[in-house]
RNA sequence: GCCGGGGUGGUGGAAUGGCAGACACGCAGGACUUAAAAUCCUGUGAUAGCAAUAUCGUGAGGGUUCGACUCCCUCCCUCGGCACCA
């Protein structure tokens, strides 16, 4: 027999393959199969393949190798999300155009994608920095536009000096910007906001998927990324209380979950921008140094403090509602200006920061006797609240209740009296996403002088990107430079206007780039709705963990409002959500060129081809996990390989599969036909290697063992399997046309089964008995003939428990 | 601090109430070879023993159960996310 030579066949039948447009996907498939969407995230055309992309792409190839095999229309397409900021980092650092640099990446990394051997189909490609792409980031911006969810707005924003750029909250990282990792600082600008918060409460996650009615299909998304996405809209019922300012006709009001808590309430803390401190500056120097000093803090600053509190005095006091008392008012940098209100009512003996500010500044602490435990969730701690001398008061009326009965009880209390409102908070803001840089989607919005902000009419989309722009960082949008692009006609009155010259954010693009996938050349809309319809949703998703709160929430977010549009008639556009882990570098660091520790899947192709490769990745630690690459590990794969290739010489054609020979081939397809769907590569690979080893300790094979370990190894080693398939074999049609092997229940019972014997629940002894007769007394009574087990009952009386076909356990006493 | 995931041989990891350590790497011994590589065979949780075998063993401690890596309680460690969020 040839040597295995996995240079010469891989690269032969990719070749072939493609020629027979094996993996082509047909939409208007006509046959009665069911459809299956498999997804991964589109990569970043950074330059090179990393080692990460094969193992981020190579089990969703297997799972949708054998979804089609298995009688499924699968459709695996692909993309690059080609916006974005290394490319303007690596154009100015390199002198050339963004574009250039780019489309050149997206081109090198294909050739490299393809050596993979996926069934990715390659006539489904969508690049996002193409105008046919961007052209509908456009339309839908303009859609927001019209129906109110992207507005203009001036606040203070994330703003990163090294990128010259704003940020979204969810791109900062520890107070550090997640690209470039330098400090993020605090500036007012105006810029384009997404009204994500509008559609909060819907992007809630129900506490079990799919037992909301609302919802027709199951969703299975991680339980890690359901309550982090829960925990970042941080959805909170509250009341919002009105306080009189002593003195004066005006008013403070504070959120609080816990208005129970307020009859314990002895000081209250305004954020350094509340508007009753901008207009008491001018009258106390002590709180304007004060005001003025936080200003300048960055958030690093206010990192670096910890909990230490800083505060200053105002001289002004409001009033408790709940018992009249007095409480002074304060100014300090720990509370926040854009949560709640921008004041905080200050209950030292239940909290903890505000018993460190008690503390800090001497102010009173009461304790709150509430409810029938007698406390109210106390989170400080009793003896530190006793040795600050703290009053003990009793809430008498609340005497009956539990805690939530109690805060429920003084919330209608309050608001019937008038003193404060209910309401709800969110954590969530509203996403920023313009960026004042070049390599992105334009804002197709026009600045008239006599209209001011004009949307661009639909008719004249896309506004394209020009090619000739200084996009060295100044500060200002580089599109601003090129005052040819910059300067248009108002579409309302003709007089003269000026473009938006920043662009979106990427995960804009990102956040529907799928439902364009279906048909990435469709021009009547974003997407084709007919087919979106056929495919949607994704059935499974694969991705990065890193992506929780990016974008899988902004991609949800676009399909709720698609859903409102009339586009699409479902809620979620993912069923299933899978996270893979991460490939470390063999000593165990993440992959960097610095430590030198990249492995590079080129070099590993040429050395072990990539049916090694692939089954590696799989076979080294479940999806989900994070390890490290080892060097010698992999040789392990390759003699698998080998192994199963060289078999082929063992197979006899004149003989037949015994009873056992049939037991462990359907027990092998069947272990492999579960795994694979639930993402279990690992095991997969596992149980068949554990055929393989039994088939090597036979002198020879059947044909019809070897064609079937052929069969379901297909969608691991694409390559391989196919050679012997096709060239060795002489078989007309792929093995991968083939159908999935049928489970034969019939095999899968065996003659006799293996019983372990426990006396008194540790095993001393196996028996052996014909599962024809399982019955409880044939097994006892076997057992208690058996040398070993005889010895530890001692002719005593015993206890049965008995389940059958699968263990004895004897109880004596 | 809050939320989520983990903790099993020398290593990656199997087992989700029923023989802990599948499978693989590594290591040791053997076969083949003038020799090496490759390949194949055998062994490989710890302790005691020539051995059969026994005892211990899934982060620690308790509990439920005939039986617990698996379920419950308390705690420790670790990774990830969020965080002066009122």
């Amino acid at each position: 027999m040839k040597k295995y030579l996995p240079k010469e066949i891989e690269s032969k039948w990719q070749k072939t393959w493609e020629e027979e447009e094996l993996y082509s996907f047909d939409v208007n498939d006509k046959t009665s199969r069911g459809k299956y969407y498999t997804l991964v995230e589109l990569p970043y055309p950074s330059g090179d393949l990393h080692i990460g992309h094969w193992f981020s792409f190579v089990t969703p190839d297997i799972l949708s190798r054998f979804k089609r095999m298995s009688g499924n229309n699968v459709f695996f397409p692909h993309g690059f999300d080609a916006f974005g900021l290394p490319a303007e980092n690596a154009a100015i650092k390199r002198k050339i155009h963004p574009q250039d640099w780019t489309m050149k990446n997206i081109e090198t990394m294909t050739n490299q994608f393809k050596t993979m051997g996926t069934m990715i189909d390659w006539n489904y490609v969508t690049i996002t920095c193409l105008p046919e792409y961007y052209r509908w980031n456009q339309w839908i911006f303009l859609k927001m536009y019209e129906k109110g969810l992207a507005y203009r707005g001036k606040t203070l924003s994330n703003w990163c000096e090294t990128d010259q750029t704003v940020l979204a909250n969810e791109n900062i990282e520890n107070g550090k910007c997640w690209r470039c990792g330098n400090e993020v600082v605090q500036k007012e600008v105006a810029q384009w906001f997404l009204k994500i918060t509008e559609y909060a409460d819907r992007l809630i996650w129900p506490e079990n998927p799919g037992a909301s009615p609302e919802r027709s299909r199951r969703v299975d998304w991680p339980m890690s990324v359901r309550v982090g996405q829960n925990n970042w809209i941080g959805k909170k019922a509250g009341i919002n209380i009105t306080y009189k300012i002593k003195g004066t006709n005006e008013t403070i009001t504070c959120f609080t979950t816990r208005p129970d808590t307020n009859f314990g309430a002895t000081f209250i803390v305004l954020a350094p921008e509340q508007t009753f401190v901008k207009s008491i500056l001018n009258k106390n120097s002590e709180v304007k140094a004060y005001v003025e000093k936080a200003e300048k803090k960055s958030e690093l600053d206010r990192m670096a403090e910890g909990r230490k509190k800083t505060g200053v005095f105002t001289g002004y006091y409001a009033i408790n509602n709940l018992n009249g008392r007095e409480m002074s008012i304060w100014v300090s940098d720990f509370v926040l200006a854009g949560f709640g209100t921008g004041a905080v009512v200050g209950v030292p003996g239940h909290d903890l920061r505000d018993f460190e500010f008690a503390t800090q500044f001497g102010i009173d602490i009461i304790r709150v006797v509430v409810g029938k435990d007698g406390d109210t969730s106390a989170i400080t701690d009793k003896k530190q609240v006793q040795e600050k001398e703290g009053t003990m008061i009793n809430s008498d009326f609340l005497n009956d209740l539990d805690i939530h009965e109690a805060t429920k009880k003084v919330m209608e209390y309050i608001e019937k009296k008038g003193w404060g409102k209910k309401t709800v908070t969110y954590h969530i803001r509203d996403w920023s996403i313009s960026r004042q840089r070049y390599w992105g989607t334009p804002v197709p919005m026009i600045h008239c002088q006599k209209c001011g902000i004009v949307p661009v009419p639909e008719k004249d989309l896309p506004i394209e990107l020009p090619y000739e722009v200084d996009f060295t960082p100044k500060g200002k949008p580089p599109l601003a430079s090129n005052e040819e692009w910059v300067k248009t006609t108002c579409p309302k009155c003709s007089g003269p206007a000026t473009r938006d010259a920043e662009t979106l954010d990427t995960f804009f693009d990102s956040s529907w780039y799928f439902y364009r996938y279906v048909n990435p050349g469709y021009t009547n809309g974003p997407f084709d709705t007919q087919k979106v319809k056929k495919l949607l949703p994704v059935d499974i998703y694969f991705g990065g963990a890193e992506h929780t709160l990016g974008h899988t929430l902004y991609a949800r977010f676009f399909t709720k409002f698609f859903k409102d549009l009339g586009l699409i008639d479902f809620e979620e556009f993912a069923s299933k959500r899978i996270q893979h882990g991460v490939v470390l570098g063999p000593d165990g660091n993440r992959m960097s060129k610095s430590k030198g520790n990249v492995v590079n899947p080129d070099d590993m192709v040429s050395q072990y081809g990539a049916d090694v490769v692939r089954m590696y990745l799989c076979f080294m630690m479940p999806y989900e996990a994070i390890g490290p690459w080892s060097t010698e590990a992999i040789e392990g794969m390759y003699r698998f390989i080998n192994r199963v290739w060289y078999l082929y010489q063992n197979i006899d054609k004149s003989i037949k599969p015994d009873k056992k020979d049939l037991f462990f081939m359907h027990k092998t397809i069947k272990k492999v036909e579960q795994d694979i769907p639930e993402v279990k590569t690992n095991t997969a690979i596992a149980g068949m290697m554990e055929w393989l080893n039994y088939l090597s300790r036979k002198e020879k094979i059947s044909e019809e063992e070897y064609k079937t370990f052929l069969t379901i190894l297909a969608p691991f080693a694409p390559h391989m399997t196919e050679e012997l398939w096709r060239s060795e074999m002489k078989e007309k049609e792929s093995i991968h046309l083939q159908p999935w092997p049928q489970v034969e229940e019939k095999y899968l019972t065996e003659d006799e089964v293996n019983i372990p014997v426990q006396v008194n629940g540790k095993v001393r002894g196996v028996i052996t008995v014909s599962s024809a007769d399982l019955s409880q007394d044939t097994v006892v009574k076997k057992a208690t003939e058996d040398e070993k087990v005889k010895k530890y009952l001692e002719g005593k009386d015993f206890k049965v428990v008995y389940v059958q076909g699968k263990i004895l356990n004897l109880i004596v006493k």
